[in-house]
Order: structure tokens, then C-alpha cells, then sequence
RNA sequence: GGCGCUAUGGUGUAAUUGGUUAACACGCUGCCCUCUCAAGGCAGAGAGUACGGGUUCGAUCCCCGUUAGCGCUACCA
């Protein structure tokens, strides 16, 4: 019997990280154990229900690297794969079920059933139908259908204990008692969740059902109606919860929770994957957390999976995407800054020369960034130099307060008023020059140099940066960025209106 | 109310399934590096394993109870 597995995610929304979780325990494990993966849509609830939910699922599903054999978008063998394009099966089915008395109609109404409820919740027994439309005859039944009362079909549930194997929680046991009868088909004739599930699951031969925990549950339920239809069970492993930091259920009021949002952030695919599978799992004594998915599913191991729910933390998320960001190719991380950059209208069109120097901003700011949509933040103060106004700053003025900087600066100034000199190319040998002329070092030399070029005291390398300036200044930009001897004859006005530079000094 | 699941530092997990100074990663703190901020390197603080009982020479690990959190108890999935 081949492995087959599914994910089953309901189109009622964008895909979650909690979801998302699940989706990859199905892969790594088909990956790792062999046999074929397949989605299915459950949209069995028409109101919540958004065809464009389906389409956007399967995106982030593959964009976060997972693959699958059969699905809505790509069809198989056991379809249709979209559970409101088969209420005719289920339909034949539960005709059977009723034939062989396994199930039946009932005909209490709603409000009936409500009102009964809270008596018999007192009680301590879930039934919320007395079961007393059991006892109809077929004659009756007809006779109902006829006047036209709505009807259910409930299953019959047999009385004892419900087994099934669980990998991760190992055997479980329930009593048929607290399950009562549930409804396979509702009035309307659209099939329950539970009941739709276990016909989707047997027909597609469904051999391992990995999911929430939040259907531990329900379970039993299932195993009942798998036990009517006479088909064999598949083996269960019920996935722990995922939770906000304040331990409730993960969900939008936490903030970030959908696959879209992270990848918006710029968030790499092989980041998240890789965070998400150490969700209530961890490889073996030593072994590094960081894994590619190769190595992912390499030590996979579905028994080794944490029963316990596990809280998400994005901060551990930045991390590996702080790791993954340095390896990636640069090419990719130029792509996406450059759009992140040109959604701020920083960049118009980006040809070769704009990639490049896009290049030279992602090394120099890359390193501290959690996600690459900060690029545009960061990368913002290489067009808001303001000479002015950075002279007022409490950090820059220390700066400046530092024995001989107004003599660097000036120095500086009189080294870049040669415009003949390449800044980039020469930059060594300026800042030589000008540490010889100031007779300043360190800290004293680099500090009011970096204060008069961009008019703050912290930030990337000066050489990348004066690499940065000089480049972009020559591009054509939608804002245009100075270049060095730019932002140094305005700062050294500053510094001279201010009186912070003797006016004579040149 | 009933039924079920879970419980190791702030977070995620480990601990050859009864014998360890309870380990690793993230985060945090400090140091080194450095023109700065990051990055990187190094070091450190932080749990005696939810609580209470057993069983045992010995329990994170086995049993019972309690508590807390979560789930199911829908003609939601």
C-alpha cells in the first residue's frame, strides 16, 4: 500500500503560518517516507467559502517550496479534488449508508434540538438529539419526506469503544457515548465537514491523515463513519497547536500570521520552512537547526514530533531569515530590494547599472536586517541628507565636539576640492591625506568624517558608502543623490553658520 | 457541565526511553573586533523539569490526583 497523504485547507482565507505548518509535515513526509501528496479543497461551507482563497493557498503554498501530485489546479486520478464539486458522491454514499441502516433522517428542527441541548448538557451527555427519529419506519420516513419536513441524515452510532492509532499521541481510545449521532448530510444536502472528509480520505485511499490537533476531537466521529462505509482506517497523526505569545490560538490579532504577509516582508521562502518545521519538532542531539530543505527532509522523523503546542516566535523567524538573507544569492536579494525600493518611489526603471548599484546597498545595509522590505528604511538616509538640520543633532554634534573634527572636515573638504580626483577609486588615499593633514586617527578621523557625510553618527562602512554616494549620483534617479563633495560643502555650511568652524579657517 | 489533549529557562526543543553539574538554538547581558551601528567571535545570566502525592536505592522520564492552557461538545472546518 503506497503512502498517501493530503492537505485539505478550507478557502476561507489567506494561508496561515499554522496551516502553512501542517502543509509541510504532509511534504517532509512524503518526501522522507515516499508516496504521493495531494490537495483538496474543503468547501463544504458556501458562505465562507472564496474561490480566490483556493488560488491564493496554492501560491503560497508553492512559493514557500512545497509540491504536490494531485490537486484542483493539476487534476489526478481520485478527483475531483474541490469537495463542492462532489456532493453527487456523497450523496450515493450516505443513500447507501441509509439503505444498510448505518445511518438515518431525522427530522428535528434546529430550535428543538437547541432547547433540548441545555438539558442534556446538564446532564453530562453530549447527545444533542434524543435519537428519537431512529425508530422511524420506512413508511414514515416517506410519509415525512412527502409533507415536505426538512430532513438530516445522521449516522447511526454503535454503542463501545472507538481505537484508532495516532503517531504522535499513540493509541487512542474514545467512548461512542459522548459522540452521539452526527450528521452526515445536512437539509439542504450539502455534506458535513466530518462526513465529507472520511469519503474524500477513503475514496482518495488516503493512507496517513496528518492535521491539526484541533480535530483529535473529532476523530472518533470519523473513525465511526470510516467503520459504516466498511473501510479500513488510515493511520492518524494529530499536529499540535500553534499560538500567539500570549498562548491563545495563533491568529490575525497576533499581527503577522499569513504566508502573504511574511513574504511581503521579504521574508525568503527557505527561511520560513525552515522555522516552521522546528514548530514542535527538532532534529536529532547536535545537529544544527539551520537546514536546507534537503537536509530537512533528510531528518525528518514524523515520531519525533512534540505533542505539546508550540508558540510562535518571530524573532527566532528573523533569525534564520537573517541567516538565509546572507547566503542567498545576491542577484535574488537585488531583485526584491529593488522592488521594495521602487514601491517607495525611491527607483524608476532599473537597468544594469541601477542593479548594481542596488548590489552595493544591499551588502552595505544587508547585515542587521531582519527582512529585506527594511531596505527602503534603511536605505532612505541616502537621500535625506540634510546638512542643516543634522548639525542640530544631539549624536552629530558630539561628533563635531571631538578634538580636530572641524579641522577634518575641513581637511576633507580641501582634499575632495580637487575635481579631478576619483572619491571611490582614491578614497584611501584621501582619508590618508587628511589624517596626515589633521593629525587626527580612529575614532577622531573616521567619526566627523562619516558625521559630514551623512549627516548621522552610525551606519554601513564609509567606504560603501562613499561608493554608494558617488554611484548613485551619477544615476538617474527619480531623486536625485549627492555625492560626496556635495554633502561636504553643505555640511561644512552648516558647520560655518552655526559657528561651528572658524569662519577664517579657510 | 461532559469528554479529550497538553505541561522542561522568556521562546522552540534535547536528555542513549529511571542514574547528566538538565544540553542546544533564539532572545537577553557583557567582552573582543571596529570610525559608528550592525554583523561576526567569545563569555555569562536564566529552569531543578506546573503543583502534590506515590513506585523505586534513585525519577524530567512510570502511576494517581490537582491546577492551568487549549480543543471538541454546530445543519463551521
Amino acid at each position: 500500500m503506497p503512502n498517501r497523504l493530503r492537505f485539505a485547507p478550507s478557502p476561507t482565507g489567506d494561508l496561515h503560518v499554522g496551516n502553512a505548518r501542517t502543509a509541510v509535515f504532509n511534504w517532509l513526509f512524503v518526501k522522507k517516507y515516499g508516496g504521493s501528496l495531494l490537495i483538496r479543497i474543503e468547501d463544504t461551507d458556501r458562505v465562507r467559502s472564496e474561490s480566490r482563497f483556493e488560488d491564493l493557498i496554492c501560491r503560497d503554498l508553492k512559493w514557500l517550496g512545497l509540491d504536490w501530485h494531485e490537486g484542483p489546479d493539476r487534476g489526478g486520478p481520485f478527483g475531483p479534488y474541490r469537495q463542492s464539486s462532489r456532493t453527487a458522491i456523497y450523496a450515493r454514499r450516505a443513500e447507501s449508508l441509509l439503505e444498510t441502516g448505518s445511518a438515518y433522517r431525522c427530522f428535528c428542527s434546529e430550535e428543538e434540538l437547541g432547547r433540548q441541548a441545555l438539558e442534556t448538557r446538564r446532564s453530562g451527555v453530549a447527545r444533542e438529539c434524543p435519537r428519537s427519529c431512529r425508530k422511524f419506519s420506512a413508511r414514515e420516513v416517506a410519509q415525512r419526506l412527502k409533507d415536505s419536513h426538512p430532513a438530516v441524515i445522521r449516522l447511526r452510532v454503535r454503542s463501545g469503544k472507538v481505537v484508532f492509532q495516532d503517531l504522535v499521541h499513540g493509541e487512542m481510545t474514545f467512548d461512542s457515548a459522548v459522540v452521539g449521532d452526527p450528521i452526515l448530510v445536512r437539509s439542504n444536502g450539502i455534506p458535513t465537514y466530518n462526513y465529507a472528509a472520511v469519503v474524500d480520505d477513503g475514496l482518495m485511499k488516503i493512507s496517513h491523515v496528518l492535521r491539526g490537533d484541533d480535530h483529535l476531537s473529532n476523530t472518533p466521529r470519523q473513525v465511526l463513519i470510516y467503520e459504516a462505509l466498511g473501510w479500513p482506517l488510515p493511520v492518524f497523526a494529530h499536529l499540535s497547536t500553534i499560538l500567539g505569545p500570549d498562548r491563545t490560538r495563533l491568529s490575525k490579532r497576533h499581527g503577522a500570521t499569513s504566508l502573504q504577509h511574511f513574504r511581503d516582508q521579504g521574508v525568503l521562502p527557505e527561511a520560513l520552512l525552515n522555522y516552521l518545521t522546528l514548530l514542535g519538532w527538532a532534529p536529532g542531539e547536535d545537529q544544527s537547526e539551520i537546514l536546507s530543505p534537503e537536509e530537512l527532509v533528510a531528518s525528518f522523523d514524523i515520531e519525533r514530533v512534540s505533542k505539546s503546542s508550540a508558540v510562535f516566535d518571530s524573532q527566532k523567524l528573523y533569525f534564520f531569515n537573517r541567516h538565509y538573507l546572507k547566503e542567498c544569492d545576491p542577484s535574488r536579494a537585488v531583485d526584491w530590494a529593488s522592488a521594495y525600493l521602487r514601491r517607495e518611489g525611491l527607483l524608476d526603471k532599473v537597468d544594469s547599472g541601477v542593479r548594481q548599484w542596488v548590489g552595493l546597498v544591499v551588502e552595505a545595509f544587508l547585515p542587521g536586517m531582519d527582512h529585506l522590505s527594511q531596505i527602503s528604511q534603511k536605505a532612505h538616509q541616502l537621500w535625506s541628507f540634510e546638512a542643516e538640520k543634522a548639525v542640530q543633532d544631539e549624536g552629530v554634534r558630539r561628533v563635531l565636539s571631538l578634538p580636530g573634527a572641524a579641522r577634518v572636515v575641513d581637511e576633507l573638504r580641501n582634499q575632495l576640492s580637487h575635481e579631478e580626483r576619483d572619491v571611490v577609486r582614491e578614497w584611501s588615499s584621501i582619508v590618508q591625506s587628511v589624517k596626515s593633514a589633521s593629525g587626527q586617527k580612529g575614532r577622531r578621523l573616521f567619526h566627523p568624517i562619516r558625521v559630514a557625510l551623512t549627516g548621522k553618527d552610525s551606519g554601513p562602512e564609509l567606504d560603501k558608502l562613499v561608493s554608494i554616494f558617488e554611484g548613485g549620483s551619477q544615476l538617474e534617479l527619480p531623486h536625485r543623490i549627492k555625492d560626496c563633495r556635495a554633502r561636504l560643502n553643505e555640511f561644512h555650511g552648516a558647520m560655518l553658520s552655526r559657528g561651528l568652524i572658524p569662519s577664517c579657517s579657510r
